[in-house]
DNA sequence: CCCATACATTGACAGTTGTCGATATGTGGT
DNA sequence: ACCACATATCGACAACTGTCAATGTATGGG
């Protein structure tokens, strides 16, 4: 056993806050294992030198919101490997995808980036 | 060439703001590869569930800080791994360390979450 | 109907990551 | 000096990840 006070012993899966709406911050009761994955699988949408340039592009481009082709160029990597990432920030809820005509138009989830950043919040 | 409009064509490393003290949010400038890199490695650390209960129970614990040993239990796992989990978030700037007696204990380092969060705040 | 274009999916492969058991390091007490 | 304890490091291994070339799917124009 490990620890020198008050002891905890039973692996919790703890209370789960049922998450109130959205953002109990860091500094309230510790994450349950439903919640840690969640917010983990949201975080390593983001954590990804690529993914990140390509939610910046998004995020700075006219009307907030751009088309694949618009993000290839700039980010000098294959079609199919950009596409791979656009799906991953889609499926995890950091960006909206919208097919008109032929294109394919990404915005941000404000939602989601909102979520993140009030857990994140200290204090 | 894909594109349909204004290309850009030549991959850019961007003029790298320079980062000016910390943190400009997401809809200003794209980002450039180091400044991508960097914010990365930072939500890198973050993105696993098993570290953001980490991050999180330290966070819990009475005067913001813990020792290792009060961490291995509730999160379940060997105390290799966590101590494992909890060097990389320390070296990715999450967690401070510091050594009394025969304990680590753990804190939070403020300064990286609201690095983080402020470059994710939207508008 | 056919073709060019925009995008998605598949299969493959190297590199990274999370986990463990075993072992090493360091500290305080006797 | 020794031993118990807390923590760190090492070596190994399965699982996951980022990337690409090749191929598939759909949309609009002629």
């Amino acid at each position: 056993m490990y620890g020198h006070n008050g002891d905890v012993t039973t692996e919790q899966t703890l209370p789960a806050p049922a998450s109130a709406a959205c953002c109990a911050p860091l500094t309230a009761e510790p994450l349950g294992l439903d919640e840690a994955q969640d917010f983990a699988r949201i975080l390593k949408a983001l954590a990804d030198p690529t993914r990140l340039r390509l939610v910046s592009l998004v995020a700075a481009h006219e009307g907030n919101e751009a088309c694949a082709c618009d993000l290839i160029d700039p980010v000098g990597l294959g079609q199919p490997t950009v596409s791979h990432h656009l799906k991953i920030l889609v499926d995890a809820g950091v960006l909206h995808r919208e097919k008109r005509g032929i294109w394919s138009y990404y915005s941000l989830a404000a939602e989601t980036l909102e979520r993140i950043t009030a857990f994140l919040s200290p204090a």
